[in-house]
DNA sequence: CAGTCGACTATTTTT
DNA sequence: TAGTCGACTG
């Protein structure tokens, strides 16, 4: 298929050259609204106008949302399905295709977190390691971690340096043994796995390489070592390959991104074309100015300055609310403002951003009662609901019985009178005779220590299981469903108790066979199978299905927010131990990645930018005085204009619980009687002698010299939560 | 073995 | 605050 297309019409010079690029490896630096989607879409279609085969182009993006958004837009321009996926969906397509040629069986299954931190709980028992001690999730970071790196147990262990090293070590060798007993891979194992296969399997290598002759990685800063890896396997032959990615929206570096894959991509392909995409075709001026300016404030960056021909659009907004309520209340006005003014065609345009999800409560309280419609994504992701993850083990446990995780998760579920102690009978008994859990309840009968009436129950339950095998191989994951629901009379089990829960469980398990059922009829190879749903719904998450048909306001955490635009954007929470999250605060790097965040969140919004925050949260329980994010400091005053809630007064004349400082230092009064010469203490820049200061009272602007900076640093009195030093 | 109670403690962010 | 975990009792 030819067919000539004409992007000069709809590209910058630029952007048009980075998507006519020919052959040979290239690197797009797209700063953010600088139509990064646009440009590989239309590269897309132009290397399919060129001739190429749409199945010889390997497109990895960081969502299945956005996979399939550019698949969308890619066959509207040329009407050709290309297959994009992610790195995960990518890596299973893979390992399930040559499942002869790796240390698993072909029915292999894929554990979530959940599952993961099961297990990991499972081996710390038998390794006598507390729970108290170290935390399981811990274990399952440091192994994550590892794997992300590709280090193998074997190679952790050799390169431990602490004595948490060790025990990590050990837990990780322990877990390697019981996944791969388990017949079962991991997150992490998928990129892993697959890396290894292509390394040890020339041949296989070789198949894969030839078919992907073009291959673009969208998202580039965001990958970790094992995807860089697994992408210069890929790209090894044909060289062509594409990565697009903006440093300074790096924010997952937390999971193991390294934002370095994009400096050692100049220095791995040394021929690569460079091109650097600075408009922003997104933002008005002013929100993009203010963006700039904050994220300019991160030391480890190279410098890049995005421009627009926008126009100047409104200030930046910030509000000061007087509590979490009060700023719901005020978000929530604004919005019917902007609706009644019409200044919004549709709820669709506005966007909630908040740094954790706990934040999006208030905002759901206030809206409901605002009758603003509203759609949270994210939280308790849909597969990782108890009623669902219950029935979607039995289907795993039907699929690979190895599965000890879940065989045990369901064993006992609904109650069958089989409870811990003889679940961890059967388990030692499998453990002694190196089988899994599964054959321990099969060989029951063998099993000493257990009363004659335990083991008819397990009779049961293994003739139930069996039955249920029996009809899996003839049966549709919708069908299979019903029958597991009707076999084990879930619904009335667990959600016949007038719990107020138990109608959204219903519900949900509902919804479960409707993904079912959508998964069927939407199934590529017609064989629509049992296990095959597993894996599509491995790699799902809430931010896929979301619809963004409905009328409603969005509510999602900043890290949602990639590659999305809303026309009206707030962001809420900006305080100090909350946006920068206060886990980030100990390790300036982690603060730099806050800030990306930060400037990801606002460099969404096209028209309107509010930041929000307030005096008063009420963290764990406990009412709390709050100071405004160093973020919103960071904003040039010009951009910005600044409102303060009318509940203020009422608010502080209710005496905060002023929570006594440990030490002798005392508070520096915050009534204005500070002076040059000052020595005080801060409780991040540590000590230091204020320089001068501006203004008097709260509002005061104090130029400080704090030891452990370079330059001096302005702070307004009132949030510097400074302390008097000898 | 299961259900209830109280204590406790944890909160990033996600494919 | 709320959800989880563990101990205790029926």
């Amino acid at each position: 298929m030819k067919a000539v297309i004409d992007f000069r019409a709809q590209l910058n010079p630029v952007q048009l050259e980075a998507v006519t690029h020919g052959t040979g490896p290239l690197l797009i630096v797209a700063g953010a609204g600088s139509g990064k989607t646009r440009i590989l879409t239309c590269r897309v279609a132009h290397l399919i106008s060129q001739g190429v085969q749409p199945s010889a182009i390997l497109g990895v993006t960081f969502t299945n949302k956005a996979a399939d958004e550019m698949a969308r837009r890619v066959e509207k321009l040329v009407s050709a399905s290309v297959p994009l996926s992610t790195f995960h969906s990518f890596c299973l397509r893979v390992l399930r295709a040559e499942s002869d040629h790796i240390p698993y069986q072909r029915n292999f299954v894929v554990y979530d977190k959940t599952d993961q931190l099961t297990l990991v709980k499972d081996c710390m028992r038998r390794l006598n390691i507390s729970e108290k001690h170290a935390k399981p999730r811990a274990f399952s970071n440091a192994i994550s971690r590892a794997k992300d790196r590709l280090i193998t147990a074997p190679q952790f262990a050799k390169s431990v340096k602490s004595y948490m090293d060790e025990s990590v070590a050990n837990v990780y060798s322990e877990y390697e043994t019981a996944i791969l007993k388990a017949n079962a891979m991991d997150f992490d194992d998928l990129i892993m796995r697959c890396v290894e296969l292509f390394q040890k399997q020339h041949d296989i290598l070789a198949k894969y390489q030839q078919r992907f002759s073009y291959m673009l990685v969208d998202e580039f800063q965001d990958t970790n070592h094992a995807q860089y890896v697994l992408t210069k396997l890929l790209a090894q032959k044909h060289r062509n390959i594409c990565v697009v990615g903006d440093p300074d929206q790096s924010i997952y570096r937390f999971r193991g991104a390294e934002i370095r894959n994009i400096l050692d991509f100049e220095r791995d392909f040394k021929d690569a074309r460079v091109i650097l995409l600075e408009q922003n075709y997104r933002s008005t001026a002013t929100i993009l100015e203010a963006a700039n300016h904050v994220v300019s404030h991160n030391v480890e960056r190279k410098e890049k300055k995005l421009w627009t021909k926008n126009d100047a659009g409104a200030p930046v907004s910030i509000f000061r609310a007087a509590d979490e309520n009060d700023e719901a209340r005020f978000v929530a006005r604004c919005i019917r403002e902007l609706s009644d003014e019409q200044a919004i065609a549709s709820l669709n345009d506005v966007v909630i951003f908040y740094r954790i999800h706990a934040l999006s409560r208030v905002f759901e309280e206030e809206f409901r009662r605002a009758r603003l419609p509203h759609a949270i994504i994210g939280d308790v992701g849909f597969y990782s609901r108890r009623e669902i993850k219950d029935i979607v083990a039995y289907l795993r446990v039907v699929v690979n019985p190895a599965d000890d995780v879940n065989v045990r998760r369901i064993v006992n579920v609904p109650h069958r009178g089989l409870g811990e102690s003889s679940q961890e009978v059967l388990a030692r008994y499998a453990r002694a005779c190196s089988i899994s859990f599964y054959d321990a309840l099969d060989q029951a009968a063998k099993v000493p220590r257990l009363a004659a009436g335990m083991k008819r129950k397990i009779g049961q339950f293994m003739t139930l299981l069996k039955k249920l095998q029996k009809a899996a191989q003839s049966m549709l994951p919708t069908e299979f469903i019903r029958l597991v629901l009707d076999e084990t009379h879930y619904i009335e089990e667990m959600c016949g108790s007038g719990d107020t829960q138990d109608r959204a469980r219903v519900e949900n398990i509902k919804e479960l066979i409707s993904a079912a059922a959508e998964y069927e009829n939407t199934c590529p190879d017609e064989r629509a199978s049992i296990d095959g749903f597993l894996h599509e719904i491995a790699l799902s998450s809430e931010l896929d299905s979301w619809n963004d048909s409905a009328e409603s306001v969005t509510l999602m955490t900043v890290h949602n927010a990639k590659g999305l635009e809303f026309p009206v954007v707030f962001m809420v929470g900006l305080e100090e131990d909350l946006f920068p999250h206060f886990n980030s605060l100990e390790d300036p790097t982690d603060v730099e990645e806050e800030r990306r965040l930060c400037y990801v969140g606002m460099t969404r919004a096209q028209k309107r930018l509010t930041m929000t925050s307030a005096y008063h949260r009420t963290v764990f329980g406990q009412r709390k005085v709050r100071e405004p994010s160093r973020f919103l400091t960071e904003l040039p005053s010009t951009h910005s204009e600044v409102r303060i809630s009318d509940h203020r007064d009422s608010i502080t004349d209710a005496p905060p619980p002023e929570q006594p400082r440990r030490g002798s230092a005392t508070h520096v009064p915050d009534n204005g009687e500070y002076q040059a010469g000052l020595r005080v203490k801060h409780p991040h820049f540590g000590p230091g002698v204020i320089e001068s200061v501006q203004g008097s009272g709260d509002e005061a602007r104090l130029t400080i010299k704090f030891e452990s900076l370079p330059g001096p640093k302005v702070l307004v009195a009132k949030y510097a939560k400074l302390r008097a030093a000898r």
